[in-house]
DNA sequence: TGTACATCAGTGAACGCGCGTTCACTGATGTAC
DNA sequence: TGTACATCAGTGAACGCGCGTTCACTGATGTAC
């Protein structure tokens, strides 16, 4: 039956945000189309009035995140000391332990590689978070400040790959919390 | 019909070679125990023969490239100038290009998270080589040395992601050149 | 404002396909005597 | 040393299953008059 064009787009919306969340838990390959429609409260039919494919939706789902995370960056702007604090909560086992609302880069980074609808979007949000890093948080020397972000960067990633792969807690922790030090 | 026992753990060892490299090349789920069967010039019938299964290959082959990979670096380990130029040459385009042989953790590490099976092996030999590390790459500090060697390893492994994951040639190599430029 | 009808997002059964896995069979190897 | 036979890694067809995707159908919404 026919709804009304306002809740069509609401659901649109849903499938992008139970979509991002399922595939930085999972894997783009550890989720079916149906698992998420099924999050969205949605039988897996209507999936095609939404999306072209499941390709379709990696790509839409990535830009999808990365805009929403760069808003979220953002909001921490206003002060070095804000820029500082983002840095720590993203180095914690809070966020080590809740992937699908985290980093996309730490939870998907390794598969877009291999899923090349995905990496226009991914490389765009990348050069977004290096330019805000280097502009606003507190480097010593600004003409070092975007190498300064990119070492950093690569550091934040890394340290949550690794962090999330162990099965030691104690390793996990002191990974986290030797390269949170780094930074404060 | 019955083969010699030599010619049989020779192909145990091949598929082991081959799936190292396909899991490193495509991820665990891009890549099919037939694909796997084929490169090692079998049909797929026999696979159940070496393996119990799909997921214990994946943690055997996780535990043989790691073993591999911890040789390697042993090699390295009789000077510090060795030491310093194998991480160069880990964020290098070649090593970037060639995932199959190359570093097991910035290829799997975000899958082994999803992967139980691989945790344990994983977990080794992440700490295998962050000893090799503390003990034989030139640190400045002794006591800051086992800190210096998982914030260098948390680089290496996120700029290789990174550098992988972006499909523009000019970020991908500026990612790489920064990280280098920080241990040389 | 009320009526008739076209629209189209949702339903849920069904499709083809390729996956991981199994199995009856083959036949050279290795062993018993 | 020669013969008879049990072993078992490999073959390749087949299995069940779940995936991404399609489609005939439904029925409230939105529109034309």
């Amino acid at each position: 039956m026919r709804y009304p064009k306002s809740e069509t787009a609401e659901k649109h919306q849903r499938i992008l945000i139970e979509a991002s969340r399922l595939f930085r838990e999972k894997g783009f390959n550890g989720v079916t189309v149906s698992q998420i429609m099924e999050a969205t409260g949605l039988t897996h039919g209507p999936f095609y009035n939404h999306f072209k494919s499941k390709d379709a939706l990696m790509a839409a789902s990535i830009e999808y995140a990365a805009s929403a995370s760069l808003q979220e960056i953002a909001t921490h702007k206003e002060s070095p000391e804000a820029m500082v604090e983002y840095v720590q909560q993203f180095l914690s086992p809070a966020h080590r332990d809740s992937p699908g609302t985290g980093c996309l880069m730490s939870a998907l980074g390794g598969e877009v590689r291999n899923e090349l609808s995905t990496q226009k979007h991914f490389s765009h949000y990348l050069m977004g978070v290096i330019e805000v890093m280097t502009r606003h948080f507190p480097w010593p020397a600004e003409e070092k400040a975007r190498g300064d972000s990119i070492r950093m960067l690569s550091s934040m990633v890394g340290a949550m790959v690794l962090a999330r792969a162990v099965d030691s807690e104690e390793l996990s922790q002191e990974i986290l919390e030797e390269v949170r030090s780094a930074f404060r």
